[in-house]
DNA sequence: TATTATTTACCCACTTTTACCCACTTTTAA
DNA sequence: TTAAAAGTGGGTAAAAGTGGGTAAATAATA
C-alpha cells in the first residue's frame, strides 16, 4: 500500500511531462508497476493514481449501473479524462494535454501526496483554495468527529 | 475483461472509417476476435463493445421478457441500432451511416474509454455534455457516496 | 444466369506523434 | 569540496494515425 504525504514544486516541460517526487517513487508499490493513472481529480487539479490503487477504485466504478444517469455520469467524470503513464527513465510521467487546459496548469506545477494518491495543482489554484478554507480546519474536525471517531 | 480509460481525438475518412485508440487495441481481451459491436448509446453518444463485452450485455437483455412493453422497446432500442465490425490491419473500424447521423457526427470525432466499452462522440457535444454537469462532479460523487461506499 | 455496378476489405505509403535515450544542470548529503 | 542523486531539456528511432489505390465480395439489373 503506498502512501504519499508532502507537497513538490516542479516545472512541466513543452512536451507535457513532470517529475514525480524522489520520495514518492520509492514509496510506491511493487504492484504499481511503475505506472500512473492520471485523471480528473476534485476542487480543481489532477489526481495520478497508482495503478494499484486504481484498480480498486475501477473496482467500485464497476458496481455503478450505467442506467442511472448520475451513475453514468459519474463513471464519465472518472475515466474519460483518465490516461495511463509510465514512469521513465528520468522519473517523470506524461500529462495529457486535455488535464493542463482543464486545470489551466502553465508552467510551475504543486504536487501534493494525498494518502493512497497525488494531486497536480496550478500553485495559485492551491493557495487560493487552502486560503479560502484556511480557517476551516478546525471546524471540519470537529464536524466530521460528530459522525466518525476520527483521533 | 477490457478496461478502457482516456480520451482520443480523431478524424471519420471520406469511408466511414475511424481509428481505434493503439492503448485500446491492446487492451481487447482475445476472446473478442478484433471485433466491435456498434450500437446506440446513451447521452448522444455511440457505443462500441468488444465482441466478449457485447456478449455479456446480450446476454442480460434475454432475461428480460418479450411480454412486457417496457422489456420490448429497451431490447428493440438496444438492439436495431447495434452492427459489428472488424478491426482492419490498421486498426480501423467502419461505422454505420446510420449512427453517424444519429448522433451528428461530421469529420472530428472524439473516442473515450468507459471501463468495458468505447464512447464515440462528436467532439462538441461531449464538451457541451461535460460543461453542462461540470459543477456536478463533486455533487455526484456525494450523492453516490451516500448509498454507496465508494472511496 | 450472366454481366455490370457498388460496396467492402485489404494493402501500401506518407505524415505525425510518442517513447526512449543521452546529456547537462542543480541540489543534496557526506 | 566533492560525489551522488535529483531534476530538466532535447534529439531520434519507432509507433501510431491518415489517405487513397486496387482487388475481392456483394448486390443489382438485364
Amino acid at each position: 500500500m503506498s502512501s504519499f504525504i508532502g507537497q513538490f514544486k516542479y516545472t512541466i516541460d513543452t512536451k507535457g511531462r513532470i517529475n514525480i517526487p524522489a520520495k514518492f517513487r520509492k514509496a510506491i508499490s511493487p504492484e504499481a508497476n511503475e505506472t500512473f493513472v492520471i485523471t480528473r481529480g476534485m476542487d480543481d487539479c489532477i489526481w495520478a493514481y497508482p495503478l494499484d490503487e486504481w484498480s480498486k477504485f475501477e473496482e467500485k466504478l464497476r458496481q455503478l449501473s450505467t442506467n442511472q444517469k448520475d451513475h453514468r455520469l459519474y463513471i464519465r467524470m472518472a475515466t474519460s479524462y483518465a490516461s495511463e503513464s509510465r514512469l521513465d527513465k528520468q522519473g517523470r510521467i506524461a500529462i495529457p494535454q486535455y488535464l493542463i487546459d482543464l486545470v489551466k496548469i502553465e508552467k510551475e506545477i504543486l504536487i501534493t501526496g494525498s494518502l493512497d494518491k497525488l494531486e497536480i495543482w496550478n500553485p495559485n489554484t492551491y493557495e487560493e483554495h487552502m486560503k479560502e478554507y484556511e480557517q476551516s480546519y478546525e471546524i471540519l474536525a470537529e464536524k466530521i468527529d460528530k459522525n466518525r471517531n476520527l483521533t
